[in-house]
DNA sequence: CTTTCTGCTGGAACCGGTTCCAGTATCGTC
DNA sequence: GACGATACTGGAACCGGTTCCAGCAGAAAG
C-alpha cells in the first residue's frame, strides 16, 4: 500500500507538496511537479478517497435512489446516470428503496444517513413529508426525476399534459368509445404518475364533452397487466370500446397482444396509443407519445453538478426559478391508430 | 456535524471508550454503555464511515460491475444483489462497463483503482486476461456471476447443458427441423453466453443425428430481434422450420409474435422454446429452462461475504473446490411445444 | 539599497474515527 | 495477604490525505 508519503519520500519532497503537485492546487514548480508524478507513476501510487474526503468533505460520489431497477424507465434513467456521472469522475451507489418497510427505513436511517456521498438524485420515488425533510437535513444537493418533490430542483415530463394529448389524439381521430387503461392511483407505485395520467384523460374527455363513466380500468403496470385487463375489456364485442389510452407503451403492447388473440383488428377496430417510447413499440407499431428517460437523466446529472459547483448552501438560489424542469414528449405515429373503422349507434 | 468526540463529552467519557461502546468491539460496563448510546441519540450522531475505513480499511460497500443494466436477466441480478446486500449493511457502488472503450478503461484506471469497496460482484462480464489482472491485483475479494473468470468463485448455470436440454425438448416431442436463434457469437455480449447455447444446441442435434446445416440464425439479444429473424425465417413456407430453440426468452417472444402475424399457428404448426423464465414467458405461454437471476444474485453476495470473513489473504481457500456453483435451470412446459402436427416428408 | 510581492516549499495541525497500551479497580484463588 | 486474572477506562498514536502558516528565495517596485 503505497500513501502520498511514500511518493514525497521517492521524489524528495515534503507530503505537502506531493499532495499539491498531484492534486494540482497551490503553488508547485513544474519541475517538482514532474518529479512527484514520476514517483506516483512509478509505485502505482492512487490516492485514498477515504482519507482525501474525510478532510475535504467531499466524496466524488452520488447516491441514487430508486424504486425498481427492471422496469423500463428507470433502468433507462439509471444507465444514463451511471455514464454522465462517470463521465465527471462520480461514482454512484445505489439505493433500491422498497415500498414502505423496515429495509426502507433502514435506507434512510443507516446508509443515506452516513453521507458517503456528494449529492442525491432520487428517481421517480415517493417520499412522505418526512423523508423528505430528512433529505433535507442530510445538507447534500438532491435533484429530483420524474415528479416534484418540495424544495427540490426535478426534471419530469407533465403527465397531465401528455396524457391529455394522448387522449386527444384518439378523440381528433374521431373516436367516441375511449377507454384508459392504467395503473391504479390506490397504490400509485412512485409519483402521482397513475393518477395524474388519468386526470389528464379524464379532462380531455370531459372538455370533449364526454362522459367519464366505465372508461378506466385499473390494472398492473406491465405488459402482462395490459394483458390481462385487456382479456376482459375487450372480450364482450358489445360493450368494447373503439379505442384504448394506455398509461405506457408495456400496457399498450399487452392490450393489443390481447387484441390480436381476440381476433380484434388493430387499428381497424381498435386504436391503441401508450406513453414511453419504448424499444418494443416499433415491432408493434405503436403510437406513442415518447419521453426520453436518458436525457432527463443527464440533465438531472448537470442539475446535480451544477448545485454542487454552488459556493455555498448559504448562497441564495437562483430565485427558486428553474425548479421543475418540465420535459416535452413527442407523438409518434405508428399504425396502432387511426379513426374507427365500424359504424358507430 | 457532530463528531465522536461531542458524544464522548456529552456521555463524559474518552474518545476510545465511546467508540468501544458504540462499534460493539471492547469492554464496556453496561451502565457507560447506555450513556454513551444516550449521548449519541440526543444528538443524532451518525459515524462518519470515512474515517472509519480509513483506519479499519473495511468500507462496508461492495462495487458491481455490470455490461447492462436494461436487460432483464441483469436488472433481476442487480435487484437481488442489491437487497442482499442491503441487508448485511453494505451499500453497492455500480459501474455500468460498456464494450472496450475510453469510459471502460476509466473504470478499471481510476474507478476501481480507488477500492473505495472491500469486494467485487462481476456480472456477466466478458473480462479480458489483462482486466481480470488488475482485478486481482486490487487485492479485494471477487466473485463473479454468468461465466467462469479466472481464479474467481462463479456463480452460473450451464449454457451448454440447458441448450441441450431445450434442443432435446424439441426433439424428444419428434421434431426433425429444429433451428436456433440466437445470440451471434462474433459479438459476445458477455460471457461465452451466444456460443455456449449454439454449442449446446450443435451438440444435441448431433447426438441425435440431425444436419446441423442452416439451421443456426444470429439476431440481436432482444425480443425485436427475435421478431425480425423470425419473420424471415418463418416467411418462406417451404423452408420453414417446425421447431425453434431461442437463446432467450424475449428471442423466442418476438419468434412467436412473428409466427402470429405470419398466421402460423404455435405449437400447432411451430413449437418455440426459450431459455429465461421471463415474467412475459406466461402471458405468451412460452415454454422456457427458468433460470434463476435473483437466486445468483443471492448466492454471490453470501459467496462473497464468505470471501470477506476469512480472516488473512494469506490463508490457504478451501482446496480450489465449490470454484463454480452451477445453478440448475429447470423446464417449465407450457402451451408454446407440442409434437409436429403437420405430416413430415 | 531597501521594501514588497510572487512563487515555491516544508512543518505541523487536522479530519473523525479505531486500536494499542498502560493503568486501576474488583474478584477469585492459593 | 499476596498474586494473577478479569473488567473497564483513558491517553495517545495512527490511518492517509489536505490545508494553514511560516519561511525563504528571487524579481519587481520604490
Amino acid at each position: 500500500m503505497s500513501a502520498i508519503a511514500d511518493v514525497a519520500r521517492l521524489a524528495g519532497v515534503a507530503k505537502a507538496t506531493a499532495s499539491r503537485a498531484l492534486s494540482g492546487r497551490g503553488y508547485v514548480s513544474e519541475a517538482t511537479r514532474l518529479r512527484v508524478v514520476a514517483a506516483a507513476r512509478e509505485i502505482g501510487y492512487v490516492a485514498s478517497p477515504n482519507a482525501a474526503s474525510l478532510v475535504t468533505g467531499r466524496t466524488k460520489n452520488v447516491g441514487v435512489i430508486i424504486p425498481f431497477i427492471s422496469r423500463w424507465f428507470f433502468s433507462e434513467v439509471l444507465e444514463s446516470l451511471e455514464q454522465a456521472l462517470l463521465a465527471e469522475g462520480y461514482d454512484m451507489t445505489l439505493y433500491n428503496l422498497p415500498a414502505a418497510s423496515a429495509e426502507r427505513d433502514s435506507v434512510f436511517e443507516y446508509f443515506l444517513a452516513r453521507k458517503r456521498f456528494d449529492g442525491v438524485i432520487s428517481v421517480g420515488v415517493a417520499l412522505s413529508e418526512a423523508e423528505v425533510d430528512r433529505l433535507h437535513r442530510l445538507g447534500r444537493p438532491l435533484i429530483g426525476i420524474g415528479g416534484p418533490i418540495r424544495d427540490v430542483h426535478t426534471i419530469a415530463i407533465d403527465d397531465v399534459a401528455t396524457a391529455r394529448l394522448a387522449t386527444e389524439h384518439l378523440l381528433g381521430l374521431g373516436h367516441v368509445d375511449v377507454v384508459h387503461v392504467g395503473g391504479d392511483p390506490i397504490d400509485e407505485m412512485d409519483f402521482r404518475v397513475h393518477s395524474q395520467r388519468l386526470s389528464g384523460f379524464y379532462s380531455a374527455m370531459r372538455d370533449a364533452g364526454r362522459s367519464t363513466d366505465r372508461c378506466f380500468y385499473p390494472c398492473e403496470f406491465s405488459m402482462p397487466g395490459g394483458y390481462e385487463v385487456g382479456l376482459s375489456v375487450l372480450g364482450d364485442p358489445r360493450t368494447r370500446p373503439t379505442a384504448i389510452f394506455a398509461a405506457s407503451d408495456e400496457i399498450a403492447i399487452g392490450v393489443i397482444v390481447a387484441a390480436r388473440e381476440l381476433g380484434i383488428q388493430v387499428p381497424a377496430e381498435l386504436s391503441v396509443i401508450g406513453i414511453d417510447g419504448h424499444p418494443y413499440a416499433d415491432m408493434f407499431r405503436l403510437t406513442t407519445l415518447e419521453q426520453h428517460p436518458r436525457r432527463q437523466g443527464h440533465l438531472a446529472v448537470s442539475a446535480l453538478l451544477t448545485e454542487l459547483a454552488r459556493p455555498t448552501d448559504a448562497d441564495a438560489r437562483p430565485e427558486e426559478d428553474g425548479y421543475l424542469t418540465v420535459l416535452p414528449t413527442n407523438l409518434v405515429i405508428r399504425s396502432s391508430t387511426s379513426g374507427p373503422h365500424r359504424p358507430r349507434r
